[in-house]
DNA sequence: CTGAAAGCGCTAACAC
DNA sequence: GTGTTAGCGCTTTCAG
């Protein structure tokens, strides 16, 4: 392994010509001495010890993928396929930026901060926490970080946050399926903060506007965990079933819209014409079920490349422009919802 | 930011002692001292600066993770359901041992070579590249590595590698085909090395033990482009019809399998009654589509673990058993296979 | 049982 | 244009 070092002795200069050169602070240092050092450079195979790096400057060059390691999730977030597709997405982003992916699961806001300055990472994305601990973080960290769809109850200063815009995606859907013909619409979520209470605020606006009554009625609180959720679905089947008041079935996710669609399918319901079910985020699954999931599309990979730019600005020291960047969302009509015409 | 030294300062002994008792040299160290730095370690919150670790000596606690980002998967690898399954369950196992997960998608194997000497990583997981690539990297670093899913022509000094036993498997489902009436079998695949052509020749093992021929005809080499693939499925489809030879189709995967299942379903095709599909991996999707597909089980978190475990055995230097491990896999039988009796 | 000192590879302030 | 030097935080050898 070569060191900066080595090429300096090797070439008669010093270690910090090589330095320069190797940064381009190429405005100080002979062009003969630059082709000489690149040549040598190349030829070494030079590759910088990070370890170096890290030490001498505040600068790793790592930005930490964190999710939500919250028993909520069964220590299973990243099986959840929405996250699965932004990690991808992420990576990609950051790669091609010339840094570095650390992928952590953390257990609290306590550990990321401690991950951060450990690595001293050059910033961090984070995901699945609630607005305190974001606060938190900011006021524990130097390192700067996006969060990706935080909800926060106002501009928090120094928090950036790239998020969709649920409330209208859902008002969207909510017009959408009442445009169909739905008049009795239940929206289905297992908390009702953050992003799936906006969701369900949109689903609300759409329907109030059209004269239609939301109470909480209109909302079913379903379990996160999967067992408790799969046991949850025979009991809301009989109860539609039984109220026959229900003509269409919004989820806070594609995922339970999916599960419970095919719950509902392998037991006797015909979806759409039985019942209309809508999703939103539009993971991949969406499109592999029959009939096609209905549902609202957020763009992934413009999420993930927007975060990592947000962070890359405040990095690199650029102004920000934004701190809570909403991205757009759009229907998407599939097969999931008849016409009540 | 306390560093060992504020420590050794504050309690008036030299950052030895410190260091020593954070890492439990504990042998030559008081009880009293160690009580006394225990406490102002946990006081000051104090957290390894890693940049220090790293230059120290010759590890990084970084596990690297790295794929292959071949331009046949359209820099997509991250999105195959297959290998999302799989990093997530890597992350646990590497967190819980303490170390760090570097995520990677790289462009060829020397890229591999530079990520880990930069990083001084501790060792690497690597997916996805041929035999000679992994050779190759193991002359290039000293850095240990196993490879996941590797297929190699002998057992090759100093390459540990976890995988399945894809041959049984095929072989297997071949025999289960046949028990339900298939003699017809295509199979179907994106390439003709590795795992594929070890589950091709699983098949056709069964087949002609089964006095069935296996000949190329039997095996269709699908693209491995999304989009050249889809627009092969109508080919596929009227060959079959035309044709009306084959009455199970085999997949080398369950991605495969059922996008092409979802495409015959679209276009009139009953499945599994006028065609018969079984794929291979059994991921996540093979669940949630209907009818649900029949395929070969492995077991992803069970990989995932053998992996890690098998390369922190390398990291601290145990004993290694194996060069090759294979761990088993079973047929899972839903409801895309008809009996042809 | 404890400490002093050197060194890991790189950078940056400053001097020439 | 180029070089000297100190220092980032930690480990480890060796001496006491």
């Amino acid at each position: 392994m070569v060191r900066i070092k080595d090429i300096a002795d090797e070439l008669g200069v010093s270690a910090t010509t090589v330095s320069n050169v190797i940064h381009g602070r190429t405005n100080r240092v002979s062009k003969e001495t630059i082709k000489k050092v690149n040549e040598a450079l190349s030829k070494g195979n030079y590759v910088p010890n990070m370890g170096g790096v890290l030490l001498s400057q505040n600068n790793s060059k790592i930005i930490g993928v964190v999710l939500n390691n919250d028993m909520r999730y069964e220590n299973k977030i990243l099986q959840n396929p929405f996250i699965v597709e932004i990690i991808s997405a992420l990576e990609e982003n950051i790669r091609n930026a010339g840094f570095f992916t650390m992928l952590y699961n953390a257990n609290s806001i306590v550990d990321v901060a401690k991950i951060a300055t450990m690595w001293n990472v050059s910033g961090l994305i984070v995901f699945g926490f609630m607005e305190e601990d974001y606060v938190n973080l900011r006021d524990m960290i130097k390192t700067p970080f996006v969060s990706i769809d935080g909800t926060y109850s106002k501009d928090i200063n120094g928090i950036i946050n790239v998020g969709i815009d649920d409330f209208e995606g859902a008002y969207n859907m909510g017009k959408y399926l009442i445009r169909k013909g739905h008049k009795d619409i239940l929206f289905l979520s297992d908390n009702d903060d953050g992003c799936d209470n906006k969701r369900k605020l949109g689903l609300k606006k759409a329907m109030k506007e059209e004269g239609l009554k939301f109470t909480e009625n209109n909302h079913r609180l379903i379990p996160a965990m999967e067992i408790s959720r799969r046991a949850y679905y025979p009991e809301l089947l009989s109860e539609l079933r039984k109220s026959n008041k229900y003509t269409a079935l919004f989820f806070a996710s594609d995922a339970y819209a999916i599960e419970a669609m095919n719950y509902f399918m392998d037991n006797g319901v015909n979806v759409p014409n039985d019942i209309s079910i809508v999703g939103f985020d539009d993971i991949k699954h969406a499109t592999i079920v029959r009939p096609r999931l209905t549902t609202v599309r957020q763009n992934m990979p413009l999420k993930a490349a927007m975060a990592v730019n947000a962070l890359l600005n405040i990095i690199h020291k650029y102004k920000i422009s934004t701190r809570n960047i909403v991205l757009p969302v759009e229907i998407v009509e599939r097969d999931s919802v008849a016409s009540l015409e």
